[in-house]
RNA sequence: GCCGGGAUGGCGAAAUUGGUAGACGCGACGGACUCAAAAUCCGUUGUCCGCAAGGACGUGGGGGUUCGAGUCCCCCUCCCGGUACCA
């Protein structure tokens, strides 16, 4: 027999499937629209198209998706399944400084190789939706919505974004003052101030992620933990710039709130919680000695405060050069006096500190630090503590400033017995603690004022409520929430972006460009380099400063502006193209609002899958963004994502040399149980498939030698969509060969005739057939696709050997399978004598009578010991359970004649003796 | 350290509520067809003892609950992912 080349078939359909527009899907409003058909949005990640085009771990997403939107296709749904491309980014931008091609040139070539390989998987997208972040007429949009970002503040007492011009009203009404000055006493550039620090877009001066190498200021997000881009693994150093700011911050509590409405990932929800980082607390004023001035500090244990004997302020705290002292307080324990005066002992320690990478800082977390000669006055002991200068308090969290309670933290433990300062325990360890700071819960000791105030005996969170009552109303502090989450640094220097919308004026006020005249399209320049440097002093100078004089300057009623020149983040297009695909033509608005209300539904995206490395950056930022539209009464939903599914990675083996680098996996040769690559031993390892490990297989190879349906259901029948699983070529056959024996179960091999009857299955196959579409069904529901395969495998293996096929089987079997191999069923569906395509089909429904089974086998148990198995009927008793089991020789050998203590009948699965 | 997920044959895995552990597939072994190979078809395949009938063991390790545990509870080991001087 030979085997069937299905090439031919897979091609015959993707040219008819694309003629006759067979999954092109209709917006409310057009004539094909049915709106009786429940809608179902399924959204694949879209990729970043590279150079390098996919390889076989890329699509395992795209196909489950595809699976899915074919199945609720079959079960009536308007499916919504559009794909489209991330195409700003880096690597279209080094290429371009490279080879002089311009990253526009690079992004269509990759889109197009891209879009040719996603349409030989057969995946059923609505190709007219597609969009690239690169199309003038999609980021025309996304400036559009910066600009709805830059012409909107955040109301507290709404807990919401509303437009700017409604807080100017207020203003100008007198319905709101700033600082208890009323808007008409303010100059007008006081007033330009205030607004401007009220939008949700703004320009600050902060301190940022400088990165002289790419020639670009980073978010946070795209720093790694050792202080380094995540693009490219350069040095990055923190300086204060002038930058774009987005006030996500503002959002914090929305956006872990509003977790618990949405249905994802358990883990992915925690990464979003723990990025934010909510926690509950006091600030606590500290009065210094001498001075009038008080150090605020943030504590979630305002409990503990009887315990704090010293304070540390961040090396960078603006208090610092204020409290130094000239000279050393004649106290002054010998090991403080580190230099000749307090001001030289600080001036060192502060450059040592900068010196330090962020990796000297968290590897080697010796606590280190400085005596600023200062004392400040415990509000609640009212005992001088001296206050200290460390690095182990970080300027970017709370306030930058700790008292520091060694009886009850760790790193202050540590800092106090390098310093030599008094330990108060203020919280009673149980008997057997042995460690140092306690940390846990207990009653609180040691924690009495003079007055007679006392926390004493209180646990944690009541001694925590009795003393931010004492401290707001003794005026040292209050119960507040801090978070880790930063407002979202949104400018960058780099050319391959969204360029900012916004004009500024001859005297320093900014405009956003006005709605008609977007886009600001990227203007052409000659030379893509950024200003590059190793020198950490270095000012960034955006690549747009290269960009002609005529495009630079605006000219607006008579004024003539300077445009921006900043660009937007790669994650700016990514924040709302699943709006845009539901109306990808619309030139009057960003998406139609119908057509919005009606794909976006009450849970927004009704399946959203793509891989976990995204679970904070994109998905942070795009519900960030959905929540302003939101605010602002462009979109319907308060969340973009309903329900979100982390497909796993595909694995496969790579090789490394003696240096430990990595060598092409395609080319190396096992012999006896040993790898070499270009004759020398290698080791091999497991990992993620890609570019890094050169581990990649090609779905080309893949398709070329298999075919696409094979590719297709090899991706499913490995493993669970979610978990992660390696790639194994030689297990490729196995799906292979189903096909095969399906060809041919189907047609003839001599004649080519279609081996399908119009008689009736044999009770046994009629059975099978249901238990078959009830179980695929199920696991469709479930996504275990798997699972459904399998199913399929053996309901096909079942039809091998019979003279023909029941139409009735025949008919069910390329429904249920459609979905995983469409190009093979749609050509048996058309065999068959089916007019249309099987997409259209309707899913097969199953008879729950129709799949009981009359016999069953019956386990018999002794001691917990299966010793026997029984036909039994279905429908059998315990009685006649019971009489069949103890009936059974194979039973009474091992009961030996003794009455049964105990007999557990659960017929007819199970009956369990006890003897 | 903390948070999340996981560990089942030679390999990928299955077992939806505690009820026949290993479905389905790969590989391996034996056979049919063939000049031969590929392809295809049939059979065997958790481990150990046994000619067999049959028996013992078996879901990372240890303990527990139960007539019965991969599944529930307690303790431990290892692996993967995230995060980390966050006060």
């Amino acid at each position: 027999m030979a085997r069937y080349d299905f090439s031919a078939i897979e091609e015959k359909w993707q040219r008819l499937w694309d003629a006759h527009g067979t999954y092109r899907v209709d917006n409310p409003g057009d004539p094909g629209f049915d709106a009786s058909k429940p809608k179902f949005y399924v959204l694949d990640m879209f990729p970043y198209p590279s150079g390098d085009g996919l390889h076989v771990g890329h699509p395992i997403g795209y196909i489950g998706t595809d699976i899915l939107a074919r199945y609720k296709r079959m079960t009536g749904h308007n499916v919504l399944h559009p794909m489209g491309f991330d195409a700003f980014g880096l690597p279209a931008e080094q290429y371009a400084v490279e080879t002089g091609t311009p990253p526009r040139e690079t992004t269509e070539k990759n889109v197009a190789n891209y879009e040719r390989q996603l349409r030989a998987f057969g995946l059923s997208y609505d190709w007219s939706r597609t969009l690239s972040t690169t199309d003038p007429d999609y980021y025309r949009w996304t400036q559009w919505i910066f600009i709805q970002l830059f012409e909107s503040w955040f109301d507290p007492d709404a807990n919401a974004a509303r437009p700017i011009a409604e807080l100017i009203g207020a203003l100008e009404r007198g319905e709101r003052s700033v600082d208890g000055r009323a808007w008409s006493e303010l100059s007008a550039s006081e007033q330009r101030d205030y607004i401007a620090g009220e939008r949700l877009a703004y320009l600050d001066e902060v301190p940022v992620n400088w990165c002289p190498a790419l020639g670009t200021v980073l978010a946070n997000e795209e720093v790694t933990a050792d202080g380094r881009s995540e693009r490219g693994d350069h040095p990055v150093y923190r300086r204060p710039l002038r930058q774009w700011m987005l006030r996500i911050t503002k959002y914090a509590d929305r956006l872990i709130d509003d977790l618990d409405n949405i249905d994802w990932p358990e883990s992915v929800k925690t990464m979003q919680r723990n990025w934010i980082g909510r926690s509950h607390g006091a600030t606590i004023e500290f009065p210094i000695e001498g001075s009038g001035q008080r150090i605020e500090v943030f504590t979630t244990r305002p409990d503990t405060v009887f315990g704090a004997t010293y304070m540390v302020l961040a090396p960078e705290h603006p208090l610092v050069d204020a409290i130094t002292e000239s000279e050393w307080p004649d106290d002054t324990k010998a090991p403080w006096r580190i230099a000749d005066t307090p001001l030289a002992a600080i001036a060192g320690y502060r450059q040592a500190a900068a010196r330090k990478s962020e990796l000297e800082r968290t590897e080697f977390r010796k606590k280190t630090g400085a005596f600023t000669g200062a004392y400040a006055i415990n509000p609640l002991t009212e005992a001088r503590i001296p206050i200290f200068v460390a690095d182990y308090v970080l300027m970017g969290y709370g306030t930058g400033a700790i008292m520091a309670v060694p009886g009850q933290d760790e790193r202050d433990w540590e800092f106090a017995e390098a310093f030599g300062l008094d330990i108060i325990r203020t919280v009673q360890p149980p008997d057997a603690f042995t460690g140092d700071a306690y940390v846990g819960q207990g009653p609180a000791i040691n924690s009495t004022r003079a007055d007679g105030f006392s926390l004493d005996g209180l646990g944690v969170e009541p001694a925590k409520e009795k003393i931010i009552e004492w401290l707001e109303a003794n005026g040292f502090g209050e119960g507040t929430i801090t978070y880790k989450l930063r407002d979202w640094l949104f400018s960058r220097q780099r050319y391959w972006g969204e360029p900012i919308p916004i004009l500024h004026g001859p005297d320093g006020e900014m405009i956003s460009v006005p709605a008609e005249r977007l886009p600001v399209e990227l203007p052409h320049i000659d030379d893509y380099r950024p200003r590059a440097s190793n020198d950490e002093n270095s000012d960034p100078t955006p690549a747009l400063d290269r960009a002609p004089i005529e495009w630079k300057h605006v000219e607006l009623d008579g004024t003539v502006y300077t445009r921006e020149l900043n660009t937007m983040p790669q994650w700016a297009g990514s924040c709302w193209y699943y709006l845009r695909y539901i109306d990808n033509g619309n030139d009057e608005r960003f998406v139609d609002s119908e057509a919005e209300a009606y794909w976006m539904g009450k849970n927004g995206v009704d399946l959203y899958v793509g891989g976990v490395e995204h679970a904070v950056l994109h998905l942070l930022y795009a519900r960030f963004w959905h929540k302003v539209l939101y605010d602002l009464g462009e979109v319907s939903t308060a969340e973009p994502f309903g329900r979100l599914f982390n497909q796993g990675y595909v694995l496969a083996a790579a090789y490394q040399d003696e240096r430990g680098f990595y060598v092409p996996a395609e080319d190396v040769e096992e012999r006896d149980g040993a790898f070499f690559y270009e004759g020398k031993p290698v080791t091999q390892t497991f990992g993620k498939m890609g570019k890094s490990l050169k581990n990649g297989v090609s779905p080309d190879d893949v398709i070329a030698a298999h075919g696409v349906d094979t590719m297709r259901l090899y991706e499913m029948f490995m493993g669970p969509l979610d978990a992660e699983k390696p790639w194994t070529t030689r297990d490729i056959v196995g799906v292979s060969r189903f096909l095969q024996r399906l060809w041919r179960n189907f047609v003839d091999e001599d004649t080519a005739a279609l081996r399908v009857t119009d008689d009736d299955p044999s009770p046994e196959l009629l059975r099978l057939t249901h238990q078959t579409i009830a179980t695929v069904t199920s696991d469709m529901e479930g996504m275990r696709f798997n699972t459904a395969v399998a199913r399929l495998f053996e309901l096909n293996n079942s039809l091998v050997g019979l003279d023909a096929i029941p139409v009735f089987t025949a008919d069910a079997m390329v429904r249920l399978l459609a979905p995983f191999a469409p190009h093979v069923c749609e050509e048996l569906w058309e065999r068959m004598g089916h007019e249309g395509s099987v997409t259209a089909a309707a899913w097969p429904t199953w008879d729950p009578e129709m799949i009981v089974e009359e016999q069953v086998t019956m386990v018999v148990q002794v001691n917990g010991k299966v010793r026997d198995r029984i036909d039994v009927p279905a429908s059998i008793g315990d009685d006649e359970a019971v009489a069949a089991a103890l009936a059974s020789e194979r039973v009474q050998a091992h009961t030996r004649g003794v009455e049964p203590k105990k007999i557990i009948a659960r017929p007819p699965k199970i009956v369990s003796i006890v003897v």
